[in-house]
RNA sequence: GCGCCCGUAGCUCAGUCUGGAUAGAGCGUUUGCCUCCGGAGCAAAAGGUCGUAAGUUCGAAUCUUACCGGGCGUACCA
């Protein structure tokens, strides 16, 4: 409701600012500092005070003098040096609150395509990947929420160095045929993605003590590009089930996808090969003659840096000199096909169907009708950490220097820092450190050391964590069901503490505070949001039937309870679930609607204690106490639902 | 060297894009609160030269510049 009126203010101020004073420009309204302000702020007149040559308080006066009454306002007054400020009418707020229908918001034109999680399909997830993952899907919920058309797509790159590594793994340090690997990964016993795991740091140890066997890799990458040996079937098998381990890891988080790109099909397709032609016909890259990069062709760096500084010194290599493609030029291939400019398509199959929602994978070899169409975007963003920034402008680079200046805009990199462990984690896990890295404050993820906190093991800690607590309040209800109720607190858990930091910030993971449930948590809000279920549900258990609020709170009721100072802020702030999203939308912060779910649920929390609901005797009163449990219950859950978390039935 | 990011309470972080009214939260510490809708909660206290210095401005945590710390890039790896 908040939002709406907000933009209706808005529009109306930006109309009078251009009819009156001929200056177009946008109003963005404030909240004041105090609440005794009023609900809204304005504060044009101080940006329009320089145009103008006039003081902002001469401005702000005008301006209130020709915006006469507004539906819904109930006065404008000018305040300080030039401030604007709103009073909203109380009853008819809450009035229109209370009418206000759950409606699917209007859908918008367009289609937005985020690639996100990415994970190399060689060993099993760890909780950087899943930060990515996190932060993807919860910005997709955001788009959603607000009526946006939205593609999730993941890409598998399944015949890179990773994949090619643990094939090695197999192939020389196991001697393990395709057979003994296939019957490995149908062992129950066995969880293919952590022996995995073990297996690629075995393989980076050796190749760094045997550098001579690095030859093993290049034969193997070798074979898996040009498809040739029984390599190929070896990386399949190993790839499509890592990428079936991943998938089932993301969706106990409730992260879903509708597409799997494949490298290996991006190859097969040439589609490297057209996006080649088209670069070398737009000069975008030339064939070096001398240098360092003698043999490749490479883009200028002019083309993806501000300023450059040695000339050939900061060039990018696309082509390496023994004609292979790097993955920036595979990338830019990929990019022009998001956005339907490379003039090829994938085939697609069926991957997958996972909770009702079927994933589709790319294929080279042509299909029966029946999937979606893909791809053809018309804003691209691209979840990938802050470290590749520089081969995300080259990406970029590309698409400019083929004249698509406006998709180059559109393409967005949705970028974040890493989560590095903390000392103290780094201890409980008995990882031993190196000289080097004790000197250090936090000990970076890798892969390739096996360094690293796996997504499925943390899950399941937060889980035996919830257990307790939920086994400590309900012995008595069925054990299935505690389980039940652990894992949506787990989750919740999990996913509001990778969402409660912005995307900047870098994430020192510690145990002590990923396995919180007190405070700023996830588990904090969902147990508010039962708090008011619970209301709900006893009133229901003495078979009392919830007033109609509707006939019993109209106009003047609402008016009188909203004269209550607490209850007008308490209203305010839940009616905001619209505003709050799309403020996150815009600056790209899924941190922005975490923070806000946790305001709600203080907010509601304040007003658990301070009004008992049930016991209440005035007539009006109760009924409007119950409604406003009511509504922030729903305010609680669907912000919870933007976020991808779960409000169990009690906690 | 060059580029990007970070530096705000003991700790972990919001607030910086778009300058504005008394700089906020969680954790931790101290003190209260269960005859009352479940205490995974609530109330209160203590805790800040917003890294340093200059500049712009009526006004700077926010913009500019320099410097000091820390991180990450700058591959014919991804």
């Amino acid at each position: 409701m908040f939002h709406f009126i907000e933009k209706k203010i808005s529009q109306s101020v930006a109309e009078l600012v251009r009819s009156r004073y001929g200056i177009d420009t946008a109003v963005p309204l404030e909240q004041p500092k105090q609440s005794s302000f009023g609900e809204l702020s304005i504060q044009v007149a101080f940006q329009m005070a320089r145009q103008l040559k006039k003081s902002p308080k001469a401005i702000a006066a005008e301006i209130v003098e020709g915006l006469g009454a507004i539906e819904g306002v109930s006065g404008l007054e000018v305040a300080g040096n030039g401030y604007i400020n709103v009073r909203l009418d109380r009853g008819a707020y809450g009035r229109a609150v209370l009418h206000e229908k759950e409606q699917e918001p209007e859908a918008r034109p367009g289609k937005i395509i985020i690639e996100h999680t990415n994970i190399n399909p060689n060993k099993a997830a760890h909780i950087g990947h899943l930060r990515n993952a996190i932060l993807g899907d919860t910005f997709v919920r955001m788009l959603r929420a607000g009526g946006r058309k939205v593609e999730v797509q993941n890409y598998i790159d399944n015949t890179g160095v990773q994949v090619a590594d643990v094939v090695v793994g197999f192939q020389y340090l196991e001697k393990k045929s395709a057979a003994d690997v296939e019957k490995l990964l149908n062992d129950p016993a066995v969880r293919f993605d952590y022996y995995c795991w073990d297996l690629y740091a075995r393989v980076s140890n050796y190749f760094n003590d045997h550098p001579e066997a690095l030859e093993w890799r290049k034969d193997t990458l070798h074979a898996l590009e040009h498809r040739t040996g029984n390599v190929v079937q070896l990386a399949a098998t190993i790839s499509d089930a890592i990428v079936d381990y991943h998938l089932k890891t993301m969706n106990r988080l409730s992260v879903q996808y509708d597409v799997l790109p494949r490298e290996s099909e991006i190859l097969q397709l040439k589609f490297w090969e057209t996006a080649f032609e088209q670069l070398k016909q737009r000069k975008a890259i030339y064939f070096e003659t001398e240098g360092k990069n003698k043999g490749c062709w490479v883009m200028p760096a002019s083309a993806f840096k501000e300023q450059t500084h040695e000339d050939t010194e900061d060039s990018k290599v696309i082509v390496r000199s023994n004609n292979t493609v790097t993955y920036v030029g595979k990338d830019i291939a990929y990019q022009l096909w998001k956005f339907g400019l490379l003039g090829k398509d994938f085939y697609y199959r069926p991957w997958k169907q996972i909770n009702g929602h079927v994933v589709y994978v790319s294929t080279a070899e042509p299909q029966p009708a029946g999937a979606p169409q893909f791809g053809h975007g018309d804003l691209v963003y691209n979840v990938i950490d802050t470290r590749q920034s520089y081969l995300q402008d080259v990406v970029v680079a590309g698409l400019k220097a083929l004249g698509y200046n406006e998709q180059a805009e559109r393409s967005i990199h949705f970028s974040y820092e890493m989560v590095v462990l903390s000392q103290r984690t780094c201890v409980e896990l008995g990882i031993e450190l190196s000289e080097e890295d004790q000197k250090r404050t936090h000990i970076e993820m890798s892969g390739r050391k096996g360094l690293g906190v796996k997504v499925d093991d943390l899950i399941d800690m937060l889980i035996k964590k919830a257990l307790e607590e939920v086994e400590s309040r309900h012995a008595e209800a069925p054990a299935e069901e505690r389980l039940h109720i652990a894992t949506l607190i787990a989750i919740g858990a999990l996913r509001f503490f990778m969402l409660k930091y912005t995307r900047n910030s870098l994430i020192a993971f510690d145990f002590q505070e990923a396995l919180s449930f007190e405070g700023e948590t996830g588990p904090y809000v969902q147990y508010t949001a039962v708090r008011a279920r619970n209301i709900l549900r006893k009133l229901a258990g003495r078979g009392e039937e919830l007033p109609d609020f509707a006939a019993e709170l109209d106009e003047t009721a609402m008016r009188r309870q909203l004269a209550s100072e607490d209850f007008w802020q308490l209203l305010l702030i839940a009616s905001k679930v619209e505003a709050s999203v799309e403020r996150a939308v815009a600056s790209g912060e899924p941190a922005h609607v975490a923070k806000y779910a946790f305001q709600l649920a203080q907010a509601f929390n304040n007003f658990y204690h301070g009004y008992p609901v049930l016991t209440e005797e005035n007539r009006e009163k109760r009924t409007f106490l119950l409604w406003m449990t009511k509504f922030f219950g729903t305010q609680l859950e669907r912000t919870l639902d933007v976020l991808g978390i779960a409000v169990p039935e009690y906690m």
